[in-house]
DNA sequence: GTGAAAGCGCTAACAT
DNA sequence: ATGTTAGCGCTTTCAC
């Protein structure tokens, strides 16, 4: 093994063409000085002489020289990187692309930014949640964000109980052993019910897959509101167990309307599900919100703008960042971080007044 | 400086709990064998002993040992990851949001993913793009893919220039020095125009900032769409310099119904401006499409649903990761990119039959 | 104030 | 088939 020190030649992986790196001992050679003063040139010692400091570190920035991370951290065991990750659908082959997680990802990204913290987004099969660890656990972060539960609450638990520093946005559940940071799905379950409940509105139907907590838990609500106005819960038949992914949710949408089965409102766990709701029901001659009221979920930019105006329970974006990352750097300072449940509130509009 | 194996105590930086990370060492020592045998045995050589291997990696597995990767790209120098830049607006203190971009960096997601990479997402000043070579120079990521080119293609050029392999989604420009891969713009432009003229409109304007290379690219079009029907250019007052922020879009907007300036088409650079377009015209008492039909860019998932449905541009969101990412892969691999054009096409719907 | 040398966790000659 | 050793690019004692 022959010591080099620029131009070492084609590199063994990944990096075919001759890019040299800059590093260290150039810099110290042609500034005449040691590696050692280099290093503490630039990280600003006092140690150093101060000119010969500047000079290093004017030539440096001239030259474009950044520390190579990879070594630095491996010597000084630091990292700032963080983990995002994204679960995806293996059965459906889906990709990211709800736009509220999309929108998440842009918080998350905003309040690591803040914090200095770099973000590694990475994807993984929601059936195994637990693949997370391996960025943990080869180093590459210091801990990660998971976004959503999807049907694996005892894996993420058994994540937590390997005491990686984990936070994920979800609901809060029993026995809970990770920091989840999420939107009150339950409240925001029950204010849409109880806002179509209000309205005169008698069987209301809810598009949900519950196998998911935070739907499960907005399900709650929905059933609560029930109980709060005096009525019995609502059969199973208004209870449907709708995916996200408006593709493998329509033809369930359109066997609702054509089942028979009577309703005048429904609460959707998206806007996209609302919408497409409101698309078949409109398909088969009924009206919104006529004869159906339709209340969504999220409150994305265009909700606003939909036909209807969607009625929608807002979830708040820019917080769910902020959030989840305050919580995952407390993790990281060693100290405990409870669940948090963060507010929602009811977006009146026209497709349930 | 202690030789440590396992538990070595508090660490120096941003770790701050005793979480002792398990290292090779540790598994040479279970397994009663030396580091190198366990380096050969995980990366599954051949040169170890079948039955030892076995062991070894079964061990490893049990205890959720992953090689450190640090220390391994440092070694091998190589690395996996890829960084992906999403510019902000430092004026506006503008966050990601646009929800084009975040469908963009999903589908870089994906792409990077299939490809056996790592993302990087990081977000610099719109201002500074150079500031992405940070990056690539201190070794955290071997190449760069920044969304947008935003007011600095001669940035850009010059980032390409230190020979840092780099993809840009944008538009092509004469006199670049780096590979970009966008939608056609310029035809894109066309197209919203020559439909809007085909169906009667005489005065239409331009909604979009044309400092960017994109809009600039797509009002080229719309000016070319003129000429091509045999009219004058369109007088500057028709040409308004909307940014895509809604907040910020909505005075110009205001005024622009305001102001007194006929028109009765509008080409609009993002499906979010035009629906902010028709919520101005309308208070304004003017009617969509009857009045003015308006096109919209992008073709987001709620276009359709909007009220009216947008009529809009269509833009790949899937084939771009995928090009982005296959071109910087070629970047990598030492072959020359070249900048790709992507299809778009119109998706006519009630705003603007 | 500066340099020599050790070592962060890993891999790959070079030994045996 | 396995162990010993040098070194990836950096920081930091320890000597001068």
């Amino acid at each position: 093994m022959r010591k080099t020190s620029l131009a070492q030649g084609p590199t063994p992986a990944s990096e075919s063409t001759d890019r040299k790196r800059l590093q260290m001992a150039d810099i110290a050679r042609l500034a005449g000085v040691s590696v050692a003063t280099v290093s503490r040139a630039l990280s600003g010692s006092t140690l150093v002489n101060a000119e010969t400091r500047e000079r290093i570190q004017q030539l440096a920035q001239s030259l474009n020289y950044s520390i190579n991370l990879g070594a630095q951290n491996l010597r000084l065991q630091k990292n700032l990187t963080v983990g995002v990750v994204v679960p995806y659908d293996a059965q459906s082959r889906q990709h990211i692309s709800d736009p509220f997680f999309l929108s998440i990802i842009g918080s998350i990204a905003d309040a690591l930014t803040d914090h200095g913290y770099d973000m590694l987004l990475s994807r993984v099969d929601s059936e195994r949640l637990d693949a997370a660890s391996q960025l943990y656990d080869s180093g590459k972060v210091i801990g990660v964000i998971i976004i959503g539960q999807w049907r694996h609450h005892d894996q993420l638990n058994q994540l937590a109980a390997r005491n990686m520093p984990l936070v994920v946005w979800g609901g809060e559940l029993p026995q809970q052993l990770y920091c989840s940071v999420g939107g009150d799905n339950r409240n925001g379950g029950e204010q849409a019910t109880a806002h179509l409940l209000r309205a005169g509105r008698k069987r209301i139907a809810f598009l949900g897959d519950t196998a998911l907590p935070e739907v499960w838990l907005r399900r709650e609500g929905y059933l609560r509101a029930h109980t709060a106005a005096g009525l019995p819960p609502p059969p199973p038949e208004l209870q449907i167990p709708a995916p996200f992914e408006p593709d493998a949710a329509h033809p369930i949408l359109e066997h609702l309307c054509t089942s028979g089965v009577a309703f005048d409102g429904v609460v959707a766990c998206s806007d996209l599900l609302a919408i497409h709701m409101v698309q078949a029901l409109r398909a088969h001659g009924r009206s919104v919100p006529g004869d159906v009221g339709v209340v969504g979920y999220d409150d994305m930019p265009l909700a606003a703008f939909c036909e209807p105006a969607l009625t929608t329970v807002h979830q708040p974006v820019l917080e769910a960042g902020t959030e989840l990352v305050a919580a995952l750097l407390q993790l990281l300072n060693g100290v405990r971080a409870l669940p948090r449940t963060l507010p929602v509130h009811m977006v009146v509009r026209a497709s349930a007044p």
